[in-house]
This record gives C-alpha cells, structure tokens and sequence, in this order.
DNA sequence: GATGAATGAGGGTTCATTCAT
DNA sequence: CATGAATGAACCCTCATTCAT
C-alpha cells in the first residue's frame, strides 16, 4: 500500500474563503493547477508554478491549500463533482426506466464530459489512482455507482453492484480510447459505447475455457 | 550537471548488457525497482532506494540505466513484453480460429496475466501513460493489438482494429475493477469479461439518442 | 520589503499606547505572547500563533510592534521590571541593615518570583542572552545589581559588584534547579539558596591548586 | 512543554561515517556548525550557512545529519562529552578524596573547561534547554552528576544528589558570569567559585524567614 | 484604527547524477 | 567495473511584514 506513512498530512483544505477576494484567488489556484497539469503533467506539477500561473504568491496558495496534495485532492473532487452532476442531470432529464434507453442516456452523458474535459479526467483519474482517497471522494464516486446501480435495478438486473462497477469501468476505459482510435464523431463513439454496454449487458450467461 | 533540463534526456538503455554478471546486476536493480515500485509508489521511486534494495551501488545502476526513467521504460517494456509473450503463448496453444473460443482464451490469457502481476500492471500502465512512449514499447503495443486484429478478421469483423483496441482496453479496465469487486473466483471475472467482450462484439448495431 | 536585513531594525515599541484600547490591545498580545512561548516555545513563536491567540489581528499587532522581536523585548522587560519591583517591594518591608536577614528577605523574593512565574522567567532569560540588550532592560538590570550591591555595602562586603552579579547569578540558577530536584517544600529550596549565599559571602580567603 | 509534538523526528547522525574522507566531512560540518553558531547565533544557523562554512555542500551534510537539529544534538553531545572527561581526567589525577582539595579540583577543570570553550558552552547549554533532552546526553550529564556526588559521598554530605545539582548549577553560572565581570585571572575566579561551593557545603544549618 | 489577505524571501530537505578512489 | 561520497538544483512550506479595504 503506498503512499501509507503519510500519517498525518492535512490533506483538506486550509481555510473557506469568506471574501470575495479569497474565492477569486481560490479559483484562479485551481484553474492554474489544471492548466499546468494538462501542460506539464505530474512532473511539473509543483506549488510554485501554480502559484505563478495563478498570478498569486506561493504564501497565497499556502493559505487556502496546506499541502500541494491538497491541491490535486480538490481538483479530484472537482472533477468527480461534475461528472456526478453531469449524469444525474442527465438521468433527470431523460431517464423512461426502460434500459436501452437510459443506458444510452448515461453513456452519452459520460462520453460527453469526457470529451468536455478531454485530459482533465485522465490525467485526475491517474493521479486519484496513486492518491490515499479521501472521503468526499469517496463519497462522489459511491453515488455515481448508485446511480448507475438504480438503473440497472430496475431492469432487473442480477448482481447489480458488480454490473455497475463494470459498466462505468468499460465507459471510462472506452471514454479514454475511443477519441484517441480515429473516429472523430461522437456519434460514432457513443454507439460504440453503448453496443459494448448492452452488450455487456443482456449477453446471455456463457462459460468455456478457465484460465489456468 | 544533475537535473539538466536539457531536452536530449537518454531513455535507452545504455549499453545491451552481454556478460553474465552484468545481466545479473540489472536483472537484480529491475527487480528492486518493481519491489519499490509496489511498496512505495512513485513518491518513493528514486535511484538511491533501488540501487540499495538491489544491494548495488547507485554507480553501478547508472552503469547500466542513464536516468531513472530509463529504469521506467525498462520495467514497462518488460511488462509489455511479457503480456505479448502470455497472449501469443496462448493463442498458440489454444487457438481455433472459431472467435468465441479464441476470445475466451485471450481473456483467460489476460486476465491471468493481470492477476500474476497483481498492482505490477496497474502501476506501469498508469506510469506509461505519463512517459514519452518509447518506441520498442510501441512496437510491443502494436504486436499485441496486432493479435487481437487477427483473431477478429478471422470472424470477418468490421473495422477491426478499433474493435481490436476498444476490446483491449476493456479487458484491460476490467482486470483492474474486477479483482476488487469481491468476486474470488478467476472463473467468476473471467466469464464476466467474456460477456463484456463478446457482448460488444456480437451485439447487432443499434443507435439512439445522442450526445448533445 | 520582509525580513530585510539592513540593520536598522527598530526593536523598541512603536508608540506607547496611552488609550484604555490601545494598551487593552498591547496587553492581550503580550500575554498572548507569553502563553504561546509557555506553550509552544521559540519555535511556535510566531506573529501569527500570537495574533490569533490574542483575539486580534497581526495587522493590529504591527500597530503596537515594529516587529516580533519588539515583543520578546517588551516581554523581557516586563519580566525585569517585576522582578525588580517584588525584590525592591520586599527589602522596603523587610530590610533591617542587617546582611543575614536581607540576604534571607532578597532570596526569598528571588525565590517567590520564580515560583509564581515558572517557565516564564526561565524561558525569557534565555532569549535575552540571544538578543541585544536594549537599553531599558539594560537599566531595569544595572537597578536590580545595585539594590545587591547597597545591602552587601552595608555589611561592608568588599568588591560588592562582582559579589551581587555572583550571588544573583547564583540565585537565578539555583532557582532554575531547585524546583527540579524533587524538593517540594519553598521553605527547603529557600534555605539551600540562602545557605549558598551566606556561605560564598561569609565565607573565609582560601586559596589551593590553580588551573592549569 | 514545548516541542513534543515533534514526535517521528529523527534526531540520531544518519550513518557512522567509514571512509577517512566521510569523517572529515563530517568533524568540517561540526566545526562550521560551532563557528556559525558563535557569530551569529541560533538565527543564523542554517544548513546551507552551516555547508557553505564548511566548504561541503547541502548534500553531504544531509547524509551524516538527518536534520539541522541533530546536528545541534551532536554538538551539545561533544561539550557534555569534552566536559566529563576533562572532569574525569582532572579528578583521576589529582583526587585525594579530602573534599576541599577534590572540590577545588573540580572548579578548576570546570572553570578551565568554561575558558577554553568561551561562548561554545553557554550557546550550547541554552539552547540544550530548548531542544528534548537526547538519551546519550542524558547519561552524560547523568555521569557527570555521579562523579560530584562521589565527592560529596565520601566527605559525608547527607542529600548528596541534591547538593551536586546545586554545585553544578553553581558553578555553570559563575563560569558564565565571571569571565564578564572584569575579573582578569582564572585565579580570582577560581577562588570566588570555590569559595561559593564551599560555602555553600559547610556553611551550617540556617533558616530564618520564610517566603510568603 | 482594525482587519486579514497577500507577499516572497528564506530555509529545510530530497534526490538524480557525477566522479574520485 | 564497482563503490558510495559528494554535489547542488529544485521544491515544499513558513512566517515576518505590508497594505488595500
């Protein structure tokens, strides 16, 4: 388990901004944090060229995120956050309880935010990977799975915990793949998506060969 | 001149090792690496904590790796290759040519493969993302989706090689999520990636809403 | 310009607070400031522990201190001159002329205002053996020697400077040690002071082995 | 108490020095860490002053000191350890067992040893009263106790320990005090000092007043 | 006057890399 | 070739001090 003898790192934010001015210098930490990422990946990733690209001093930063970690923690919430909203606005809006259907909605829904935030969610997702989670984290990422779990409920699905963790697996590992393979239409890639997701889906029970 | 930042950063490997002591040696700083690696993520990762854990001198790592990502690359082509090799193994084996049957041996094959090096992969693969790819890992990359080209174009399957990358990348996302999902049994994870794969191949085209 | 080091650091207050607000103010951070040594000593001894310990802000601190060594100055002063006021305080009771019983009257004084102060005193003779003795405790310190000096003249001590220094300095320390040393009672350290006193005063010339 | 929250620090040299350039390194830090500070005290201590005095750089002095306090520890170490044996070595030639004799002896080294380390000393005892107590340095301080109280044993002081305390305390704040007064030869001082132990031990029983 | 957000120099520590032995 | 001491750029984080509100 790495990252164990941590221990003790705040790893939550330092202060909430109550002026105006503190929100501003908050926001423009975290955007500068996403722009860096995105330009110079984990390696180049250190408090003080955020805070430069924030136009902020370093002080500034330390004031609202006792660690760099932090940093990285927020933007990981931020993320799961919107992603979360994002399908359940979507679900709100055009969920009929009929699988097919809703599947297709979430799918487009997911594929949509990750074309939106194209490298944002892959390089967070990573990083998530490496980081101890924290619990708000957590907490997004269980309602995402209850979300998906619902659906699949209803259809009557068997097992539906596991079902739904490999649903939303098999999208977000689609999700990073298929802009990459050539296929410049959404269209396309949702519908790919969503025969891998049915598939998956409906596919009536089969067993052969075990691995040895 | 530590730290240069340059820009003509050696990747490669410096020199083909050729007698047996200096095989030895790297051999030995590989296998300290994925042990740190495992235990200490890639905050712990530095060349001094290696070299020690191979019970080597740091100069003697830097005899047979110019940088610390060499070593990166090194264990990455490893784990490439070693895949490949499971996978052509495999299909060598076992292979019919009747897609169902050959999928389900691939799947058995990856999914072995995946729970032999427990958090091995994971790690690497995450680490790949984040590093220049190197070009014999490219290569690898290329054979292995290669393979999976083959085995659809014997079932005359359409646009094989998205199909061939979409169904790497599910398999490989699943063999991630599933071992954790609480499911014990191989047989279980493997017959539930089997659906995932099949399901997305065979599943008659559909369409519906898209993605605004 | 922060920690400039151009060498004209003002130390002394920065305008003696004649408002009931003002010296409110000065007061709660200077016991603050005291509660922060006691607590976290020179380490956590920082401006903003001390604000915020004193329910005010470090804006409002720099209004009443130049700078965070003007508060260790002020605090030591104030340490001397209580000192200095409970010695003067009980030789004006206590003073009969006579050596034995002023010597008694003073090491008790000494003594009780250890005791009432503990850690404090300690603590703060110590930072004002680090800083540059400003003038007014400088002051406060020559007054408290001279006090010495007087009752040891009236027993017609000679060489009474160097004797007080050497009795002060012998009391400070004993006072330092005694309460350590497991002894409980004030009666029991104040006869052990008052015995070391009295015996490097009244004791005869001797003179053996020199140092080498 | 402060600085107990320091708790995972480590305080302990960082490898025992093998080669003969490592403990050159090693003693060229020590007496760079001794000169910095003396001329500008515990706020110019820094490691990279400490480095630069040393003619070493940052690194190396990391890899014999953990941290900028252990280096301090080792420093308080060495003046206990110099300290006790200078004591050890005046008492092993000189002891007689008469206690006037013995006790003039043990005044003389310590007086002696307080000349030779001017300033060293006290910078080191004060900021020993700021750091945790090591263990090593316990046991020498520990011994050095031990080695008064063997004095005061055989002359058939009662309350030895106590009394040893005392002289030793005694003694430390005349060899800070003294050397200030104006007192030019180590014989005048030696004799003030032993006059004050002495007194202090034969002086009769006395108790007069008490501290309210 | 009071506030507290902002500043940024400073200092502790790490670790990739070199090189004398 | 192996060793491991030495190097120093880089980076995290703190805190004395300022200043706009």
């Amino acid at each position: 388990m790495p990252n164990s003898s941590t221990g003790d790192r705040r790893i939550e934010a330092r202060k909430t901004p109550r002026q105006r001015r503190s929100s501003h210098t908050v926001a423009a930490i975290l955007d500068a944090a996403i722009i860096v990422l995105k330009q110079d990946g984990l390696k180049g990733f250190n408090t003080n060229a955020i805070a430069e690209r924030a136009g902020v001093s370093v002080g500034s930063l330390y004031q609202y995120f006792p660690t760099k970690e932090a940093i990285l923690v927020s933007l990981i919430r931020k993320m799961r956050a919107g992603m979360l909203e994002a399908m359940k606005a979507a679900m709100q809006h055009a969920s009929t309880g009929e699988i097919r259907h809703d599947a297709c909605v979430f799918i487009n829904a997911s594929l949509s935010h990750h074309l939106d935030h194209a490298e944002t969610v892959d390089i967070l997702e990573r990083i998530e990977a490496e980081l101890p989670l924290d619990g708000e984290t957590a907490v997004l990422k269980a309602e995402m799975h209850q979300l998906v779990v619902e659906i699949l409920k209803r259809a009557g699905i068997e097992s539906a915990p596991i079902v739904a963790a490999d649903l939303i697996a098999i999208c977000s590992a689609l999700s990073r793949t298929l802009p990459a393979s050539g296929i410049s239409t959404p269209e396309e890639m949702s519908n790919r998506m969503l025969r891998a997701a049915l598939g998956y889906i409906e596919f009536p029970e089969i067993s052969m060969s075990q691995p040895e």
